[in-house]
DNA sequence: TATGGCGATGATAACGCTAACATAGCCTTT
DNA sequence: AAAGGCTATGTTAGCGTTATCATCGCCATA
């Protein structure tokens, strides 16, 4: 496979693959002239760009971003590791980072650690050999030797969807507690008394929302039931299981504070069809602000967070950072937004 | 940065990395015994084994994949080229993918192209500079240029969620037209005459649909309204705009085909705003399968297809020829399924 | 005891690119 | 006209890994 002994002589390497060299005989050049048109064409004069620029079309090179990481140390790459790819709140957040990140020359290696912090440990390490550029989390809890390793590695990390007061490095999120807080109140001044919250015993977020929720409550309703969830993958089943649970265990609950906005569709359609009426019977609200929100019938009250606007806050303080610019700010709150429906 | 000069002196690399050979010299190796270790783990003496476990667990030695490929020429990582992230039907697929992968030591490389085949020759081209060890399309229709460059580059390429005649390498997906026919065979079948079809302009696989839709009614009934819709990163507001758009144009339409589920579940929430009967008024079917179809009420007639399956498959398929090892067949009908719900 | 084979390890040369420095030619400036 | 500076390009030496070949014991075999 390898060619030993017989230098010079191939115009194309064993690999059979166009390489920058291949590119420099074709132009006449020498291969750093090649690559100053690909990184720094306005150093190049007019007529040799053009030579080389046909050269590239020519041959179909495709330069190779792995050597070229290997040469400048920068791989134009960023990690983003997530619970779960298929939840729509964190599809948002994926969007905005690649709309962002695209448009400035960086691409996205994905994972997801099914709400594992083992998981979520061996992601971060396995995508650290990828040399990426900047690393984005989901979430402020991970575990000891993640953050280790990530603070040893030296490049930008954003986590989102939470805040906390020792990041890791940078942080693009809301505050979970406060919008629990916030939808606990609301409950009160509408005179619910009988409060249940369906959540993730797996997610801090999740958590979160609850310690602000009972948090609101305590002193003036009795503490809330708390009904957890550990499967996320069917999200609107597991929704419709945790309204059975709630109205199972307190049948006299007059409100539930949901999780997710996926999750509370789920308690909805589940209501619907044990003919139990929200909010009349029970009322239910959420947190994300998915679409579904706006068009289920009731519409569906919820805290409302931009999970698109965290994507993008965190793609531009990567950029920034990565640009060598001092950042305004290394913690962002996009904050929340009670938006009030039929639900509750 | 960079030193010049002095040679050897230093113990860790200007970068101020660990490299592998800061390990080898902390176990009292060569390099290549390190690299063995990690590779090739029975090949290295059990003794000498546990010395470089132990002088990479000191030094949090994480091996640079990047350099791994250059010196190999195998990335261990798979790029995924979707039209749109935040679209669970994708999603899912994207889940069973990177889970099949992940075991497999593969890492997921994401980007996606909003609809537009320019976008996704840029994508390719973007990523191929990469040098992933194999690439997954979405569809099967892309620029000349696109496929030219994947032929080129001689990886594994997999196009998935549609079928066709002429793969660029490997395809797993359902047929489209078939299922348009069928959904439109079941809808004669029921009694229905005056029909509509509501999909994306933009997307070979909904024009499939419609195709084998309009070929089921050929000579039977009418030809079904067509209505076309451009935007899809509001899925539910595109169905109600959809729905919105078939009254207007054709008031006396009894049943629509959606060209996907999150639209169709869009289409029945409009309706129950307007008071519009499910089926009754006007019955509507969709495509896909998701959590969705068997909880919003009523039920969503559907086309059922496992996204889940498809990304699992491609990953085998990708898996197995890395391997060196031959396929069975590299075109895998995943196959649809009508699910009968209450909406249609 | 010489021979061959095998298991464990090491030395060396790439892989394709870019940083850093070098050079060559030309234009200003004084 | 000499000095300096600028622009366009080239040369060299790595970046951190792995493939390949070489080496060195050691043991079984004849």
């Amino acid at each position: 496979m390898r060619q030993t002994g017989m230098k010079v002589r191939a115009n194309r390497a064993a690999s059979g693959r166009v390489r920058m060299l291949d590119v420099a005989r074709e132009a006449g050049v020498s291969a750093q002239t090649v690559s100053r048109v690909l990184r720094l064409p306005e150093t190049v004069a007019e007529a040799t760009r053009r030579r080389v620029l046909g050269a590239i079309e020519k041959l179909n090179y495709v330069p190779d971003l792995t050597a070229s990481y290997l040469a400048s140390n920068r791989s134009r790459v960023v990690a983003l590791v997530l619970p779960s790819v298929s939840m729509s709140i964190f599809a948002d957040t994926v969007a905005g980072l690649t709309s962002s990140l695209d448009s400035a020359g960086y691409q996205l290696l994905l994972a997801h650690t099914d709400y594992s912090l083992d998981d979520e440990e061996a992601a971060i390490r396995a995508f650290l050999g990828r040399r990426p550029d900047a690393m984005v989390l989901t979430g402020v809890e991970h575990s000891a030797r993640a953050e280790e390793l990530l603070r040893l590695s030296g490049i930008p990390v954003v986590q989102t969807w939470a805040l906390t007061d020792n990041p890791i490095d940078m942080v693009v999120g809301c505050d979970n507690v406060g919008a629990g807080f916030a939808m606990g109140e609301y409950f009160i001044e509408r005179g619910y008394r009988r409060l249940a919250f369906a959540g993730t015993n797996t997610e801090l977020r999740s958590r979160q929302r609850l310690e602000g929720f009972a948090r609101a409550l305590a002193g003036k309703v009795a503490e809330p039931l708390v009904v957890g969830r550990e499967d996320l993958t069917r999200q609107m089943d597991e929704g419709a299981a945790a309204v059975d649970e709630v109205l199972r265990r307190q049948p006299d609950t007059d409100a539930v504070f949901v999780a997710s906005d996926a999750l509370a569709a789920g308690a909805i359609f589940e209501c619907r069809r044990r003919g139990v009426r929200v909010p009349d019977d029970i009322a239910i609200a959420g947190f994300g602000g998915y679409e579904i929100a706006r068009h289920i019938t009731p519409g569906l009250t919820t805290a409302e967070v931009s999970g698109r606007r965290i994507g993008e806050l965190a793609a531009q303080l990567i950029v920034t950072r990565l640009a060598g610019k001092a950042l305004e700010q290394d913690v962002v709150d996009v904050g929340f937004r009670i938006v009030q429906r039929d639900s509750a």
